[in-house]
DNA sequence: TCATATTAGTTTCATATGCAACTATGATCA
DNA sequence: TGATCATAGTTGCATATGAAACTAATATGA
């Protein structure tokens, strides 16, 4: 890279640019923008129904495929283990969820919604939550939305390419 | 609302679509990008500086706009304030910034990077920083940065004008 | 000019989070 | 078989987080 090895009068010979705005670093905003419509959709689950993020999505994944495990839910979700362990044991609670133990294998325990509390908050949460999203995206037009979604979708793939090799790096 | 009072052989008349995906819900796709990027970009600053997150975006918005008090900090990066007050705390500890007392107001206490140790910081993680942002984008054409930018932009627009208007709602 | 309001920043406290260690069950293979 | 490894899920503990209450300094207005 950098060959600058003469010149002793340049200021920073090698590397360091004069500024950085972190406004414009795409991370930043990436962060911004996401924990702003995440705290916007929040009040959905939160104020309505007394639900967590992450207990709502359990029941979002749930709702969409009955059955799923735990360990199931977090490779679906990209979520914590811990914290969807522990969003279960609540939604349990609340009778939002039922637990049924695998025949064979009772190590594995699925997860379903109850029909009378689970698919209810479910069935209530979801046209909100698609208005929500609609609201969100009025000021795009389809096309722009479709590219947006792509774009999220390469970036992710990007990201996850890249912690691997980082993860690599070190071993 | 649901006048599902005749017609017993229909399915959940009134409402209720069928199903609903999580994995296509943009609200959540933001939210694992994000955080796929935000893990990644951390460990830039964590294992080679062992700073927090907030506490590179404090240097990193100090390097940019030296003299800022911590509530404009506040302002400009959109953090908790006490989140910032801690990590300011760590940073002054730490001899990565000083902190000025205004002359007339002394309310006001204005940061910046020392010259040693908060420069020299702000300084070897920029190129970091800009590196990952770079991998990150390679299989992005320019124009299709530019248009991701622009969406998130306007996506944020939106989240923020929608928060405002819940937040009204309630009054 | 004193009571009240406003602004800046900090501290307290209760809760959320996540790593690591644990329990329980099942699979493997020597 | 039974020692070891693997998988599913939970718990303990130490740290992170954020709302609300607080301190400190300044502004305002009767």
């Amino acid at each position: 890279m950098g060959q600058d090895t003469f010149d002793m009068h340049r200021k920073l010979p090698t590397a360091t640019p004069p500024h950085f705005d972190l406004e414009h670093f795409l991370p930043y905003q990436l962060s911004v923008v996401s924990n702003t419509v995440s705290q916007g959709i929040a009040h959905i689950y939160q104020q309505n129904h007394d639900l967590t993020v992450i207990e709502w999505r359990i029941i979002a994944v749930l709702g969409r495929y009955p059955g799923l495990t735990a360990s199931q839910v977090v490779d679906r979700t990209v979520m914590d283990k811990v914290a969807v362990s522990r969003a279960v044991k609540r939604l349990l609670e609340r009778g939002i969820l039922k637990r049924i133990t695998h025949g064979t294998d009772r190590r594995r325990r699925h997860l379903e919604l109850t029909q009378e509390s689970g698919r209810k908050t479910f069935e209530a949460i979801v046209p909100r939550a698609r208005s929500y999203e609609k609201a969100l995206l009025t000021g795009l037009t389809a096309a722009e939305v479709q590219t947006l979604l792509e774009l999220l979708d390469r970036l992710q793939r990007a990201a996850v390419a890249l912690e691997e090799a980082a993860g690599l790096e070190t071993v």
